[in-house]
RNA sequence: GCUCGGAUGGUGGAAUCGGUAGACACGAGGGACUUAAAAUCCCUUGGCCAUUACGGCUGUGUGGGUUCAAGUCCCACUCCGAGUACCA
């Protein structure tokens, strides 16, 4: 009986369905752990073989625990709501959830085939009512939430309503979008539509009005990290600035504890830099300036308080509420020509334009310590989001203000002693103030350090300003004029006023529309749906969520994936808790991995969950990157080189399909086949082959490099496919998928096979091992063991290699050895495990044998090797036998034959001899 | 520009604390078995020079440094990748 992979890996996945081998439940008398990965968007496409990179290397890590005694739980989903299927959808008219339902059973298909051991029981899909109920529910809670700078914390609306009515805003800790100030007479003076407004201004999930991203071409929003370089992540459309009144989540609020708990979780540094980053905490200074001739002052935010005596200028960002307050007459129709064309030009086009581009405004500040008078521009190098959208311009220390002041020929002060200013700005944090003193600031002969605390201490004791913390990250928009996500649980009063639908509602479920595209008048797809009300009458909201709404909570639904009133039940939350290891890929670093730990924080602070962070290790597996073939064609002929002759002929690179490559040599027949203007090709040769060329590009269609696992699956075995993908390298690096080397994993399965069974009989024996075997294994077990603590499992993979090679040359027959080597394994490639631990005859599943432990005793060396070197110069190396005194190694090493050709009959100076540690020797 | 990674044979990659660099695998070359092929097994495989030798030299992107000893630590630089971008 040869290795049939297909029979016993098609046996065993059913055994493990039909066993429920798989089922995880709450067992207080166990330690839990929980595992998971990042859930597929189910495109399409189907899985490919990047996919199950992070899922294999996942699932070892569950098996692992599962045999190291824990409780695991390793469930399985589907991130359901998305573009592509809309997308589709609106090209075919096909309901979105047709396609998707088919390629979440494709997708299904394909993630069995590889041999995982998810509970498919707690599966969940962002898409099924009985899911977005709890992602609605969270919406609701965070529109009837406020965030309470003090308490560090959210807290109902409903306390801040009573803190109004009694106080108004006096000693309110509310975080809001805006200062408000009132008193309790005033708000209860207020009509019902005036509070709902003010009180939009601190809900945590709120409808406001905000600069966007928005994509014309995908009639979207988008959020922030939806966005790169100026285009759509998804599509690669454009996308430009518009002010919009959207769905808000004041993900600002706990930017502070979004930072700060960064250092209480086991993430990779590169990517919780990454979020601190995003998060960009700030540490600077605001500051009033007056205006000349006006009553109100500028407030502007600055990390360079010290630079206070530089300031030349003043800018305003075009959409800044400053600028209609500066505005001359004069300057009123200059303004509004340059507002027109910053609002015109796209993101894309500022980014890539990069010119000095501004407008005076016709009004002078005052510099409130040097008392000088200066201009106040507008320009669009200013952002209205960020710090207060205006600055103190400081040409000599800030390159941005320094091309600004060329530009329009402004003063430059240098304000550090021997910067020089005349090519470029001294941007640097360091040196000694200068030409920054007067009556009631001395700054002179500081150091920036110094000068940037003393000035802070200065415009808080002159009242003309405050220390203050900016963060970068700004709220997430949360609207999308899209059919396929969450509605939102909204209606509109009376006064076109949002309000909350009840609890009780929920889910409140996507209504059937009859084409998935906007309303003739630009409203969202929502607009076609007939009925769409409230039970009150009142029209529903028709934006739908974006789609981080659904993943943003899914680890917890796997917790408690049936239950039907709570997000997920106390039992379920105390004793799973968090997720303790994460895997997925490093894309989702500002995305998915920010609002997940947002939201689950925002839960946390109504005692919903008993963790503060979500994912307590996080592994990211690396991109799978495509690898490309080529073939050569001879110009105008339909005649193809290979590869080493090419230089010879002149030549157009095709790309071929990779399919139909093996390690570099093309199947000449199947390339015929492939297409038909190939079908008469003709080849040069070289040995009788045709090589292909290569290159590592992305993964696509169009370059004929994608390979599909099923295909792997089928040829190899899921064993194989699943030992390939660990080998192939480090799960943190990214690689390039290379088919080239599977032969080789293959090739040890069927030697490992091969040591079980020769022909149908049974070839292990119950006898002793070997001294030499039980090292050989044990050595396996410490490797294995300390690999996979540490996701190192290319180099497991060796050692099995080794191992096996070893037994194998010792000719053991020894069950015991096998027994322990097979659950070793199981975790790699269990459906073999499974095969060879049944023929064995163990009567369990593999997946509950117990891990094997080492035995530090079967793995002592008799000899220790040991590197010698004679008056500093390295020589080599000797080996003694293990216990060796040092005084007699000593000696070992001046009477090695060696040592007489570097000694030449003189007596060394210094002899060093070491094993592993350093043993100094000075004779 | 800034931040974070990385650079080791023909290829993917090993090298836990600084201790025989190149594990393991692919590919390549040679051989065995076979009528032949496939499959399988064995040997060689960083480079250069030797090959009477179980031999010598050199070698981890570049240039310095620390150390008895550096792929590993320190300084400077080059190149590549990822993220981010007018954040005051």
């Amino acid at each position: 009986m040869d290795y049939n992979f297909q029979e016993i890996e098609k046996n065993w996945q059913q055994y493990w369905r039909d066993h429920h081998t798989y089922r995880a439940s709450i067992d207080t008398t166990r330690q839990k752990y929980y595992v998971l990965d990042m859930f597929p968007y189910p495109s399409g496409a189907g899985l490919h073989v990047g996919h199950p990179l992070g899922y294999i290397a996942s699932d070892i890590y569950s098996r692992y625990k599962r045999l190291n005694g824990f409780n695991v739980l390793h469930p399985m989903g589907y991130d359901a709501y998305g573009l592509p299927a809309e997308q589709y959808a609106i090209q075919t008219g096909q309901h979105p959830e047709v396609t998707t339902v088919k390629n979440i059973a494709r997708y299904r298909e394909q993630l069995d085939k590889i041999g995982f051991c998810f509970d498919w029981e707690r599966e969940v899909r962002t898409c099924d009512p009985k899911y977005y109920k709890w992602t609605q529910w969270v919406f609701l809670k965070m529109f009837n939430s406020y965030y309470d700078t003090a308490l560090d914390k959210a807290r109902p609306i409903s306390d801040l309503v009573d803190r109004f009515s009694a106080h108004g805003t006096e000693g309110c800790n509310a975080y809001g979008s805006e200062d408000l100030n009132f008193s309790a007479e005033q708000w209860n003076a207020m009509s019902k539509a005036e509070r709902d407004d003010v009180l939009m201004n601190y809900r945590i999930a709120y409808r406001g009005n905000t600069m966007v991203n928005w994509c014309p071409k995908l009639g979207t929003v988008l959020a922030n990290d939806e966005v790169s370089e100026g285009v759509s992540v998804r599509g690669g459309y454009p996308v430009e600035q518009k002010l919009m009144s959207q769905w808000c989540l004041r993900v600002s609020a706990y930017a502070p504890r979004l930072l700060r708990d960064l250092d209480t979780i086991n993430w990779t540094e590169s990517i919780k830099e990454t979020q601190r980053n995003w998060i960009g905490r700030s540490e600077g200074a605001e500051m009033l300036f007056p205006l000349v001739g006006k009553e109100e002052k500028l407030l502007i935010f600055t990390t360079r308080a010290d630079t206070i005596f530089g300031v030349t200028f003043m800018v305003l960002a075009p959409e800044s509420d400053y600028v209609n307050l500066v505005v001359t007459p004069e300057q009123r129709e200059a303004v509004d020509a340059y507002l027109d064309e910053v609002k015109h030009k796209t993101e894309r086009e500022r980014l890539i334009e990069k010119k000095v581009s501004g407008v005076f405004s016709g009004s002078y500040a005052v510099n409130p310590v040097s008392g000088k008078e200066i201009p106040i521009y507008i320009s669009d190098y200013v952002l209205a989001g960020y710090g207060t959208g205006a600055i103190m311009a400081v040409p000599a220390h800030d390159s941005r203000d320094y091309a600004f002041a060329r530009h329009f020929n402004l003063p430059i002060i240098p304000l550090i002693e021997g910067a020089d200013v005349s090519e470029e700005s001294f941007d640097a944090k360091e040196g000694v103030m200068t030409n920054s003193s007067n009556e009631r600031l001395q700054l002179n002969g500081l150091q920036v350090k110094e000068a940037i605390a003393k000035t802070k201490e200065y415009i808080a004791e002159a009242c003309i300003g405050r220390v203050k913390v900016n963060y970068r990250l700004r709220d997430a928009i949360f609207s999308r004029q899209r059919y396929w996500g969450e509605p939102f649980p909204i209606y509109y009063d009376e006064n076109n006023r949002p309000q909350a639908l009840d609890e009780s509602e929920l889910p409140l479920q996507l209504p059937e529309v009859d084409a998935f595209l906007p309303t003739e008048d630009g409203e969202p797809p929502l607009g076609r749906a007939k009925n769409w009300v409230a039970a009150n009458g009142r029209p529903l909201e028709l934006c739908t969520m974006p789609g981080f709404a659904g993943s943003s909570a899914y680890y917890l639904r796997y917790m408690d994936p049936h239950n039907d009133s709570a997000l997920v039940g106390k039992e379920a939350d105390e004793y799973w808790r968090q997720v303790d290891l994460y895997v997925g890929g490093t894309e989702h670093a500002t995305g998915h991995l920010i609002y997940s730990r947002f939201w689950n924080k925002f839960l946390y602070d109504y005692g919903v969950v008993c963790e503060p962070e979500p994912f307590k290790k996080l592994i990211n597996q690396g991109m799978i990157q495509g690898r490309s073939n080529f073939v050569y064609r001879i110009k105008d002929t339909n005649t193809f080189v290979s590869h080493g002759l090419k230089k010879q002929y002149d030549v157009t690179p095709i790309h071929v399909d990779v399919n139909i490559v093996k390690n570099d040599v093309l199947d000449l027949e199947k390339f015929k086949q492939w297409r038909p203007e190939f079908a008469d090709a003709e080849f040069v040769l070289e040995d009788g082959k045709y090589i292909c060329g290569w290159a590592i590009e992305k993964k696509s269609k169009s370059m004929y490099n994608v390979v599909n696992p099923d295909d792997i699956v089928e040829r190899y075995g899921a064993d194989t496919l699943r030992l390939y993908e660990m080998f192939l390298g480090p799960v943190e690096a990214s690689k390039p998928w290379d088919t080239n080397g599977i032969d080789g994993v293959n090739r040890f399965l069927k030697r490992l096979w091969g040591l079980f069974f020769k022909g149908d009989e049974m070839q292990l024996v119950d006898e002793q091992p070997t001294a030499e075997a039980l090292k050989s294994i044990h050595k396996l077990i410490k490797k294995v063991t300390g690999d996979i603590e540490q996701f190192s499992y290319n180099t497991s993979v060796a050692a099995f290699m080794i191992c096996v090679n070893e037994l194998s040359a010792m000719k053991c027959r020894s069950r015991a050895v096998y027994h322990d080597l097979v659950v070793l394994l199981a975790p790699f490639a269990p459906h073999i495990a499974e095969e060879l631990w049944h023929s064995l005859g163990e009567t369990t599943t593999v997946c509950d044998a117990q891990w094997p432990k080492w035995n530090d005793e079967y793995l002592k060396e008799d000899t220790v090797k040991y590197a010698v070197s004679f008056n500093g110069k390295p020589r080599y190396n000797i080996e003694v036998a293990a216990g060796t005194d040092k005084a007699d190694i000593e000696q070992l090493a001046l009477n090695h034959e060696g040592a007489a050709r570097w000694l030449d009959g003189k007596t060394p100076r210094k002899i060093i001899v070491v094993p592993g540690k350093l043993v100094n020797i000075v004779v």
